[in-house]
DNA sequence: AAGATGACGCCCG
DNA sequence: CCGGGCGCCATCT
């Protein structure tokens, strides 16, 4: 399974209202380290909740506009800030156990 | 193939 | 809290 498949399914698997963060991202795909590459997933893929990935300790790491994009579409989802972060202990989604592949269609 | 870059993460002073 | 440096992985020129 391309990395950009896993990343991108586990961006897709933040709950509407919750945020998570590059690495853990990464590390949820089955990819630690490869933060850099949620990145580039983000960037290319569109209509993704682009706006639930945050950098470490919720911090936002866009810059001019597209911060405040983003700042607002997560307030418009109910999440707090705390000064210039996400307040991450109460969004901070944290992804489920991801035994191997069985991460969407277990099915029979 | 090599060099440079990126919405990163973490350590150090 | 702020600034600086190094490591990581993939993509683009």
């Amino acid at each position: 399974m391309p990395l950009h498949a896993d990343i991108l399914a586990a961006i897709r698997r933040i709950p509407r209202g919750k945020v998570s963060t590059y690495g853990a991202v990464a590390c949820a795909a089955g990819h630690p380290g490869a933060a850099r590459q949620v990145v580039g997933v983000l960037r290319r893929s569109v209509g993704l909740p682009w706006q639930r990935v945050l950098g470490s300790g919720g911090e936002i790491k866009l810059r001019g506009e597209s911060g405040f994009e983003q700042r607002f579409r997560l307030e418009a989802e109910g999440v707090t800030f705390r000064g210039r972060r996400v307040d991450m202990k109460q969004h901070e989604f944290k992804f489920p156990r991801m035994g191997k592949k069985q991460t969407k269609k277990p099915r029979t």
